[in-house]
DNA sequence: ATTTGATATGTTATATTATAACATATATGT
DNA sequence: ACATATATGTTATAATATAACATATCAAAT
């Protein structure tokens, strides 16, 4: 049994691991070309490969895309794999990220949907601001 | 007193006008390429005369940046200028565009940045799926 | 073991989104 | 009229993301 498993158990590929090793490492989110530069040495050329690396993580809950940032922070569960809903607080000063579930509020979202006859298939919620030792 | 006002009761300047207008009269969000595009008979020729008109609309809460789409939406209130947190439902086949309101959230979102002592300054929550009649 | 199909990877080129930097014009207060 | 701030125009470039195609690797099926 391999290190990394996704949810049909089936092992991560080569660069699929290298990419989700090197946003396990970091404590900030990093960017497609900010892991590209980071992944030279390791044999990355191009800017597709880090994108599909990272399309298939984000799909196996395993990696997280922040919007507001053009930017990808591994899970900080061991992975979320849609159905729960994740938030992110990220912090712009020291840049760390801490991500939560929000279940009631996950309730509500689904209340409103419901109503309104939405069918969500993706809920994305960031919080930007500063974090607790950044606010001092 | 002119038609479009922003929170300090100054007149929105040619552009910030020209540029809700476009935002206004459109039933799906539209990117600032797009935004140009629609402009040029206008006279406008370049992004920076776009992106410079959506900044200061946004600051006035006149306009919506959808993080998960890089693209804009006017306000569907008349303005919501920051404090009321807003939340979109954004179909991806029809592209519509629902803000809404989502209070109790809202509440939620406070209390946990408070427990954690997060200072947030923006909120972003989006949803992505199909709208109703596109779900039919 | 060989063929076959599917998946993953490498590579080049290009599309899309956003901003830096500088020049000119327009408004506003003294 | 002058000084100052704000808005606009313009060129160039940065940053983010994908299209398209070539090659390689893996996993059945024969
Ligand atoms: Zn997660
Ligand atoms: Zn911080
Ligand atoms: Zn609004
Ligand atoms: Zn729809």
């Amino acid at each position: 049994m391999t290190e990394h498993e996704n949810k049909t158990t089936k092992a991560l590929t080569k660069n699929q691991v290298m990419v989700l090793d090197v946003l396990s490492k970091s404590n900030a989110p990093l960017t497609a070309y900010g892991i590209l530069d980071l992944l030279r040495d390791d044999g990355f050329r191009a800017p597709p490969q880090v994108y599909r690396a990272l399309e298939k993580l984000c799909e196996f809950g395993m990696v997280h895309r922040l919007e507001g940032l053009n930017a990808f922070v591994a899970c900080s569960h061991s992975h979320c794999q849609n159905g729960g809903l994740a938030a992110f607080a990220i912090c712009e000063k020291c840049g760390e990220v801490r991500e939560f579930t929000p279940a009631k509020m996950s309730n509500q979202l689904e209340e409103w949907a419901n109503s309104k006859g939405f069918a969500a298939k993706k809920t994305t919620i960031e919080l930007s601001g500063l974090c607790k030792a950044c606010n001092q």
